[in-house]
DNA sequence: CAATAAGCGAGACGGTACGTCTTGTCTTTGG
DNA sequence: CCAAAGACAAGACGTACCGTCTCGCTTATTG
């Protein structure tokens, strides 16, 4: 998580304790503050903890933030329900449930918008948050594959079937439909999306760039 | 833009220069600082301007931000390319050249960020940002209705082409690639999204939840 | 005091009050704390004011107690008492009850010690205490002067009768006696003191270096 | 030199050596830092000793200069010169000597004004530095008195001749003229302070507190 | 054309948070 | 039991911004 010491056999060990101490308070500041009004100083008190201990671990505000949403993905899970259209629903509807925590729509955004001055910060969070959604998507395609509902190899001529692509517009849907329109990710949305994004996926057809599109 | 006094009749009008170039340094110091090290007493000395002048004009980093990067979106302009997967491909690639400058990058997600606890700093971000995005969709659907490609009523069975839904479909997708991927949006990439989406659109049928997909 | 805006016509002027004020808490606070304990931001707030306003108007902690002491030593009056030996047991008596104030005693030989290693902070020290208690001394002795008491003319062979040295004479013992052994300066000991300064002072001799000292 | 447990029969000895390497690590970092900005993990780092060993062995910062300093005084010594005056001159200057090096000026100011608010610390220094310098006067005072320089009894009608007064004479005078002056106290300036102090001690009257001095 | 009213620059103000440093204690490994 | 290493809670440091305020001055409109 943070920089790990190779090899420091010597000296008081760092209290693993804290470390969850931190990560929670963090969160919950980030409840009743929001991004831009959490001070470290305060992150310190409510996790009992000295300032001086929190800066020895994270490197800054922007550090420690994303370790702390980044728990909240632990729990992202694929259940197998037996069919695409409902891995997607599932997954869609997961990812949702996470945003819709106030911790998670505080600091998600703040930190990717941070992350666009920052490729240290951006390797971070896609190592501990956008790795672990993907995952999932990987996931499900393979799945799908298995069951004859996507064709088993990856079509050179469909690239629409390309994994970053319907991971971009999958997380990129839900992200933009919860924060920016500030509407309910629910089960309707996402069965609306789902089925717009299978049609997507299945159809027969690769389009030429200017025919036309549907009879 | 910001609040105008309904009737100030009398004593010295403001100085339309100054707003101006406070929204120009606010971009400039945007790209310098990006959004978080981005401080008012720096914009003011970059405009000429004194910080009161801009205290009166705007309540804070917020609401100037979203100002200075609104200006962004006006260039926005939905050529008429002739069908519905040119203009599709020009909206993308429209939004991705204002989301490829620093100052857009920096300052929209922080923005986004900031709104998730503050409903009036969103409902400014929706008219000054979000609409004007909005209306090329609308544009575009009205244009491809007109021409055949959709059809001209909103299907109720066919939810899925909400333009509520595409739109977060579209912009959602975009940023996430701009922004969280990190990688380019170019012509390749907005091909490959535009087959994905238009067959979403355009499928013939609804699907049940848990039915077979494709055959 | 502090250092003086040579012609600073714009801007809001600084508060006179927050001076009299701040000093007035650095002297409170060398009662309560002495000097080590005291710190710039306890002070600020005793006074009302802010940590930087404090900073604003001086350079550090061993400035602001300069400042704080020297504005003691305001009170130093020689009254003409119409005897060398009277004038001399009232400068030894007047410095004596400073110096038995606890603010003085916390707060002058610290700033002192500091000036060891900082010649500004000594010039300031000379400046605003030193000079003052020189200065009695000076008068005492031109009074002295006009009253008979001592010769007119500086004896080049006497310098045992100089001003420097007899300054540091006074100063010294009285300083000596109050901080480092700790006992009262009281009417006796100035008594045996002013008896003992006052008889080098008007000996007849200078003494070679190695003879028999009084004949 | 600190508290010696009085009967420590098991476990590992103290390290003799880590002592002097504090104490001179002590006054290496006087002289480079002064005594404000001196630090026990600094001081512990130049010792190359664990900050536990130093805390272990002093209660802090103050009784450690003195203690560091205190050696600097162990070098005090009245060499037999023959007459009063060259005792007294000799004095003065190995005070001087003693104060014109750095890691005294900056550290005995200090924990004096330190003193002023700690009782048991100025009890420390007094016992091994003040009485130090102390011991010389009063070995000086006896060689006069058997060379018939000075009356042998203390005169009671004669308080000048008193020790504690002289002794504060002699070192208050050198003190406040190396660091409040900050001029040298060299040979010239001993021997008209050692003028001015012998005829002080020698001459034959009691003055009267208002009587005409000299004429 | 003078009076009035607001805008404007400059910069001081009371606050708050920063990220670092020092203090004195505690907890580990190892001699 | 002592020593080294270093983590720990506490809290001060001096700096930077915040958003407000008080100045003296400028620029319009209105009486």
């Amino acid at each position: 998580m943070q920089s790990r010491s190779p090899a420091s056999r010597t000296g008081r060990p760092r209290s693993a304790a804290a470390d969850a101490a931190i990560l929670a308070a963090t969160r919950e500041a980030l409840v009743d503050l929001g991004w831009s009004k959490l001070t470290l100083g305060d992150v310190a008190t409510r996790a009992g903890v000295a300032k001086t201990t929190l800066y020895r671990r994270w490197a800054g505000k922007n550090e420690l933030v994303v370790d702390a949403v980044a728990e909240l993905f632990d729990e992202l899970e694929l259940p197998d329900s037996g069919s695409l259209a409902a891995d997607i629903e599932g997954v869609v509807l997961q990812f949702a449930a996470i945003l819709a925590r106030p911790e998670a729509k505080s600091g998600l955004m703040a930190v990717v918008a941070e992350s666009t001055r920052d490729e240290a910060l951006r390797a971070r969070i896609r190592e501990s948050v956008v790795d672990r959604q993907k995952r999932l998507v990987v996931e499900g395609r393979a799945r799908a594959q298995a069951r004859g509902e996507l064709p088993p190899e990856p079509d050179p001529s469909h690239p629409a079937r390309t994994v970053d692509l319907i991971f971009d517009v999958i997380a990129g849907a839900v992200v933009h439909r919860a924060l920016v329109s500030a509407e309910p990710v629910d089960t309707t949305w996402a069965r609306s999306f789902t089925a717009l994004l299978i049609d997507g996926m299945t159809a027969a057809t690769t389009h030429s760039r200017s025919g036309q599109v549907a009879q």
